[in-house]
This record gives structure tokens, C-alpha cells and sequence, in this order.
DNA sequence: TTAATTTTGTTTAGCTGCTAAACAAAAAGC
DNA sequence: GCTTTTTGTTTAGCAGCTAAACAAAATTAA
């Protein structure tokens, strides 16, 4: 690998590390409640999978179905989500509360914050560079599910 | 923001997730010693900042000095990085063991294998197309320390 | 030189978030 | 109807972190 990549793989894993250290303190989405990285995720992935179960969401998220219910019954007390039994007594189905859904909105502004400057750049970008963008990224990703999934197996 | 671009941010997104849930576990780099990523990190950082002492360590890493004396401590008993006195009796100087250099050169292997994919993405493309993708990340880098740094002030 | 202050590192209690395992209850299969 | 599987909860225990109390060495001031 030559110098120019290792350097843009050591940048990659600054951003890696630094992602973790900011997402240690939790952080008021403007509703009163101090809500941890963990926590803000489970809300995201429940309003991208509509009624999806504990199960399912363990699986989505690579965590335990044990851990996926201790962080469900916080943000149940904090009434972000909502436990629902849609299809069956056994199931519990999960759905964002409007707060909730407030949380989510304020959310996305802060994530987008932090990119705001590398999508300036971006935008001022043509479209064969971003195509090589989108491509990386999509690798990495790919990757990495790969990993996840084979580590559960 | 596109939808272009909002489809990017959250690949992003899903990659520091992922790179999280991959580091819950921690993993054998060939010498018998389970390591957790924030005990790799820190062994990375030694070896970047030769001789550096607890404060500065953690100064550097984000977390206080508590935390890190006590990821130094297990670091030493797993004879992975060595405790010296240079400047003085008080400060802790930090230096790699032969031991925690195999670790490192193991995990930097390791850090480019997520990477290959991309890599041969990146080493296909043109130097325009490099370019953007080096500023993209060092932009995002600069916003994350920005907030590290004002976190902690 | 001595005394006060600052710097440096360690230890402790307490927290979050996770896992593995034991468990209870409902649903599905035979 | 009875057994097996699926689904979710609870518990004990661990890693890693913070804040705060602490000890000791180094620096500064008198």
C-alpha cells in the first residue's frame, strides 16, 4: 500500500476514533433527555423499520436480544418509542413516539453538522469524483457488514 | 442537502455503527492477549508519540487520566508497553514493548484488510478524484477534534 | 532554604452498555 | 393435546469510562 493511501486509511480510523469519543457524553436532542450514541441509533433504526421486533432488531443492530430490551425499556420510560403487540401477544413491536420523532429530527441536523464542511466540498465536486466517493464508502460498508455478520455466526 | 449527498452521510453513518459493533469483541494480534480496540488505540498511540507521558496521553486520546492509567496498567501487566522514568521521578514515560510492537504491526494489517476493497477503488481512480476523497476526510476530521477539544474545555 | 502551589499519576465508587445464561410465556408443529 | 420453537425479560458479571479524593514529586515564591 503506497503512502498516500495509508495516509487516507490513518485519517479514516482519526475519524473511526474520534466518533466514539464524542459520542461518550450523551447529548439532549431537545427534549429535556440526556440520550447516549446507543440510544439515538436504536430510535433511528426503529423509524426505518416500522413495527420491526426486539428479535429482528437485535439482528439488525449485532447486539444481543437481551441488550436491545434493557436500551427499549429506557427510552419506553423516557417516551421516546412505543411497544406494540401488532401481530401476536408474544411479539413487541416498536414505534417512534411523536417526541420521539422530534429526537430523530434534531438528530439528523446534528450528524449533518459535522459533515457540513466536507459536503461543501463535495457539492463544488464533479460528478466522476463523487461516483469514486459513493463506490468507497459503499466497499467499506460492505465490508464491514460482512464482519459483523460473520462474527456473530 | 441532496439526496445524493443525505444518501452519503448516512453510509457514513452506518460505517462508524458498524466499526463500533466490530470493535465490541475484543481480538487475538498474535500473541495471545485478547485486546479491546481502545487498548490497540492506545498502543498506536504510544508508538506515534514516543516517550509520552499520562497526561499528555490522555490529553491527546480524549478520555482523562484516570482512564488511561488504568488502561496502562493492564497494558504493562500483558507486558504489551513499558513504564519509564526519563525526565524525571514523577512523569510516566510510555514506550512500546518488542511485544507491543508485533501487536501494532498485526493490527495495522488488520485496519488496511477493511480497507483492501476501497483500496483498489482508490488506486483505479485518477489524481482529481484522490484529491477530493483526502480533503473530504480531512475536513471531517478537523469538525470531530474541533469537538473533542471543545468538549472537554 | 523553606514553604506554598502546581503538576502528575493512582485509586476508588459509580455509571452505561454490553454478553451469556436462566427463565417465562406464547406460538407453531406434530 | 402435547412437544418444540420462538420471542422477550431478567440477572450476574465484565470493560471502559468519569469525577473526585488522594499522594507524591516538581516548581515557584518568599
Amino acid at each position: 500500500m503506497n503512502q498516500e493511501l495509508q495516509d487516507l486509511v490513518d485519517q479514516f480510523h482519526k475519524i473511526l476514533y474520534l466518533y466514539s469519543v464524542i459520542g461518550r457524553k450523551p447529548k439532549d436532542y431537545g427534549t429535556g433527555d440526556l440520550l447516549y450514541f446507543s440510544e439515538i441509533h436504536t430510535i433511528a433504526m426503529i423509524d426505518r423499520n416500522r413495527e420491526i421486533n426486539i428479535t429482528r432488531l437485535a439482528d439488525v443492530m449485532g447486539v444481543t436480544k437481551g441488550a436491545i430490551s434493557q436500551t427499549i425499556s429506557k427510552l419506553v420510560a423516557k417516551k421516546l418509542i412505543i411497544r406494540k403487540n401488532i401481530r401476536n401477544l408474544k411479539e413487541v413491536n416498536l414505534m417512534l413516539s411523536a417526541k420521539g420523532r422530534k429526537v430523530l429530527k434534531a438528530q439528523e441536523a446534528f450528524q449533518n453538522e459535522i459533515f457540513t464542511f466536507a459536503a461543501s466540498l463535495y457539492e463544488k465536486a464533479g460528478s466522476t469524483d463523487r461516483e469514486l466517493v459513493g463506490r468507497l464508502f459503499r466497499a467499506i460498508t460492505a465490508n464491514m457488514e460482512e464482519r459483523v455478520r460473520g462474527a456473530q455466526a
